[in-house]
DNA sequence: TGATCTAATTTTGAATTCAAAATTATGTCA
DNA sequence: TGACATAATTTTGAATTCAAAATTAGATCA
């Protein structure tokens, strides 16, 4: 069995990471759709792979809060809540405080001047309204931050929680007024990141950080109760 | 075969968790050697399970940095490093302030009187200089403010940070200096709680732990060149 | 009809098996 | 003897197998 390669067989690397990997996206752009049933059949057809690799990634995946394992019933695709927002949030706010505070310290010209590039990029995506290419910009721009900062562990927490709260931004279509104000600060950070002010920075990362959230919960908030028109 | 229950055998829930909560405590407390290989064959027969539910033990335990799988190479006991400690203890610092803030917001009267109690027999272990209880008491009082938090996500990531640093802590045998200095930043800590002072007790916190990172640093650059004798 | 119990089926968890890779041991030749 | 190549062994990675648990389907009876 398993001689003809399927589809989308994987080879390289470690085949559990391989397939984290995979299904990061998969989660995020609900592709699988939160709140179900990981299909752990059908996500072995697909990457033509075993249940063993498979069931690794799941465990590696819901130590990161992206899928939920119930014992015997299987694994389940997180759904991503209120309370979770604003938990995960503040954590996310103190954690990129301390990316600006630290590149301020460490990052070099070239970089400001990629920073630099990608604001504008994103302006202009602003500017077209141009919201999914706004987002991976603004995705980028946080990112380059977060490198410049130095810290792999730093980098590696961040990334697992943003992971989770991108599940929610795939959705949350800001408002118009929202949007402007999220611009605006993003001309703060640009800002103070040239002046290399860390403290500064790291305030408006988590001022924008806590604007994130409550926009989120709004959202959030707005979705789950369609049902009561006053 | 497996009929017989070997000594430790293991039964009740997710067979892969309670694994990787049985291999914590082995690699922290060192029984399992840092810089040496993850004794696989051996494992399996010390919990009386096959390698399928140690293996993905294994991978959630290296998402968390404990250990390092190297492909076909089999899986590593990480070792403590300078700059692991670098990078770790400014992130724990800043998820530590965090949780001072936010724990001055919710705590209550009981747990605060929990602190006061456990800050007490903390101040009993140094007097009495029991280092192994000092450190367990320590390790209480963060928890505790921590717990007063109220943010699972702020407590699931300090908790894995703070378990990678904990490899280091069991060594860290602190200088008397350094010890009462320690010492005298708990009562601060104690003070700042009582008077739900969030902002002091933030800046105590990230302090106290930036004081911790330079005396691990310290230490385990003293480990490192025992072979330099002037 | 519909509620409840039971049997069949599917899914899950974990042991086992098997092939590939790495390691170790052995043999050859300078 | 010692460097190198080759064979045997062990270890690893992943598929398969198998038992237990959960789910679904079907039968029974009020």
């Amino acid at each position: 069995m398993m001689q003809n390669a399927p589809a989308q067989a994987i080879t390289r690397k470690s085949l559990h990471q391989e397939l984290v990997d995979r299904l990061q996206p998969l989660i995020i752009s609900g592709e699988l759709t939160p709140g179900s049933k990981v299909p752990e059949k059908l996500l072995c057809t697909r990457f033509g792979v075993s249940r063993t690799p498979l069931r690794e990634a799941l465990k590696v995946l819901a130590s990161d809060g992206l899928i939920r394992l119930e014992p015997n019933r299987g694994a389940w695709v997180t759904l991503v809540t209120v309370s979770e927002v604003e938990e995960v949030f503040p954590v996310l706010g103190a954690l990129e405080a301390l990316s600006g505070e630290l590149a301020c310290k460490s990052i070099t010209t070239d970089e400001i001047n990629a920073v630099r590039r990608l604001h504008a990029q994103m302006i202009e995506s602003y500017d077209t309204r141009d919201l999914d290419s706004y987002f991976a910009i603004n995705q980028k721009i946080h990112r380059a931050i977060l490198l410049a900062a130095r810290n792999d562990t730093l980098t590696t927490s961040c990334q697992a929680l943003s992971l989770r709260m991108q599940r929610a931004r795939y959705l949350a279509n800001m408002t118009e007024g929202r949007w402007y104000a999220a611009v605006q600060e993003h001309e703060n950070i640009l800002k103070f990141l040239i002046d290399k002010d860390g403290n500064r920075l790291a305030r408006t990362l988590l001022d924008h950080m806590e604007s994130k959230r409550v926009s989120v919960v709004q959202w959030l908030e707005a979705q789950n109760e369609p049902s009561e028109p006053a």
